[in-house]
DNA sequence: CTGAAAGCGCTTACAG
DNA sequence: CTGAAAGCGCTTACAG
């Protein structure tokens, strides 16, 4: 494999002119850099991105932390991430941690893995704890995060406080008062997590309403994908058969609710109502009512704007995405008989 | 940050004892490894990998070619892929080929992106041309294929052509005769692409039944997602009404197939059937029946595979995977009045 | 505008 | 079992 030295004594420069040629950095006589440029093409040389990272401390490389890329969110944060970062020459280096496969709490974020093998990191969705937080920030590169984040970090990702309400106040507005909830807290709910915010979002709708959602109204263990849904739904629905309505925190969750609902013989949206958050296109399969979001964009963005501070322009300011109520068919006012009592 | 050269020093040792200890290697007295062991923890040492693979020339490293991680096939596989090299100590690199956002053909892969960079290289449901296998081959390291693959290169995947013909005796047992076919063909539709493979097995599937299917019972030029199965579908069932069931190339076009039909009034199954493949978990949804397989697992043996080859074993057989009909509410025969005339 | 040379932080024959 | 030293392939002050 051709070397730097090859294309320098077969261009009769120095490695030095090489590498600035190569690099489009002055200080090259654009005769030289011509030279350069077509012995290099013609010997196929490719530099080594090792031997560059090892002498230059830069790695062109962005490490991109998510707990995995099957649920819609991430995989459409990671994917718009990717091409952002592709697209500006750098690459990814992919950290699915917490395996969708295994049990158990996830162990924490070791920031050894990243060590000196990336110029930022970029954490998709991943709660993390105070601590991991900081030994991230330890790496003293720069860090930014999509869909949560702890405040003081740049941040890009929906007002999930206010997408909560919006779901719940659409419930409300249709009649309903006895709304459930449902909801993931497998990751440490930590305040900053879009579960939290989602909830508190529902909780404060009901407030406002006059009601006292009594906390029998969630359940909030489930895993954030249909067939978590469907049996968070249902132990939900056995227990509380006075809820007319449901908010889950996701559509992968509202269709696991709508699943459990037919299992029970419930009729959507006539004999409960369900809304979720995301904008998943398969919502459509069951008519589903959401508050969507850009999860895409979130993940362009935010690459975007993290190599901006690995170039050292400062911090950009964090970035809340809008949403969109979208109501389809799995949301109506409760039967007469189930409705609010006067 | 520490380096090996802090951590001799203060061991007392040579940096290459330090790098022996390090990597478990033989030839250091145990007494040795354990100071060694000792000290490097408690300066926080952590190796630099790029002067380890500069030094060395492993990356420890694998390049994951997909044309993007949002269809579900390829999440599943990246995901299966992604735990058995990080279980494995190697690092993935992803590339997210063909945009789903942007139009037009994909551009060629470049194998230079990858060159002195992996150590193997693991192609994702990316059916590639013949010149684009060369060049992957031409890199020098292994090189493995998920989802399809060119006959003479370790593949791991599903019997395609089994499949599409499993799908389509399915409806030809209900009594089905005019069985179309939606499908995808944005990529180059070599001969062994999954897409190529299952409408194969679709027209063997009808001549051994003595249906001569025309080619206007296809649609081949939908994207691989629910919006493309649907728009394909409008275009198929308005071209051919006389179509009582249609198998689709993946879940997800599928269920695309199925909101068409909703869309022009008609009832699934009864007045048109339909069949896909995958195993979505979201097929439930309009109880789709299809042809599963897993396809976390196809990209977690790939992985293992492959870094077999990495550290010097013989390349292993290609592998094909079972497959399995899922019946659900999808498919029924067709009604008296538009089944088969006798 | 250009080059000689040091240095990035490891691994690996080689010698002992 | 251990160490001295070369070498991996670049980048970057520094000097000219």
């Amino acid at each position: 494999m051709a070397s730097i030295d090859d294309v320098a004594r077969a261009a009769g420069v120095s490695t030095a002119t090489v590498s600035r040629a190569l690099r489009n950095l002055p200080n090259v006589q654009p005769a030289t850099r011509v030279r350069v440029l077509s012995v290099a093409a013609e010997l196929g040389y490719v530099p080594s991105p090792h031997a560059a990272t090892l002498a230059s401390g830069r790695t062109r490389t962005v490490g991109v932390l998510t707990p995995g890329i099957a649920r819609w969110f991430f995989g459409e944060v990671v994917d718009g991430a990717e091409h952002a970062l592709r697209g500006l020459g750098f690459d990814v280096l992919l950290y699915a941690l917490g395996s969708p496969r295994t049990d158990g709490p996830r162990p924490p974020v070791d920031p050894n893995v990243l060590r000196r093998r990336v110029d930022g990191t970029l954490v998709v969705g991943l709660p993390l704890e105070a601590a991991e937080v900081s030994s991230l920030v330890g790496l003293g590169v720069p860090l930014a995060f999509v869909g949560s984040g702890p405040s003081g970090q740049v941040t890009h990702r929906i007002d999930d406080v206010a997408a909560g309400a919006l779901a719940t106040r659409h419930l409300l507005g249709l009649g309903h008062r006895a709304v459930g909830h449902v909801t993931g807290a497998r990751d440490p709910l930590s305040v900053w997590s879009p579960a939290a915010g989602r909830r508190e979002g529902w909780r404060r709708a009901l407030a406002e309403a006059g009601v006292d959602g009594p906390p029998t109204w969630v359940v909030d263990d489930a895993e954030f994908d249909l067939a978590g849904g469907r049996a968070a739904a249902h132990r939900l629905l056995a227990a509380r058969p006075e809820l007319t309505a449901v908010f889950a925190a996701s559509d992968e969750l509202a269709m696991g609710v709508v699943l459990a609902a037919r299992d029970r013989g419930l009729r959507v949206p006539d004999d409960l109502s369900v809304v979720g958050v995301d904008g998943h296109p398969h919502g459509e399969l069951v008519g589903l009512t959401t508050v969507s979001q850009d999860a895409f964009s979130q993940g362009h963005d935010a690459a975007v704007g993290l190599l901006g501070m690995v170039v050292g322009e400062r911090a950009p300011e964090s970035v809340t995405y809008p949403t969109r109520l979208v109501v389809r068919e799995s949301t109506s006012a409760p039967r007469a008989d189930r409705g609010p009592r006067r």
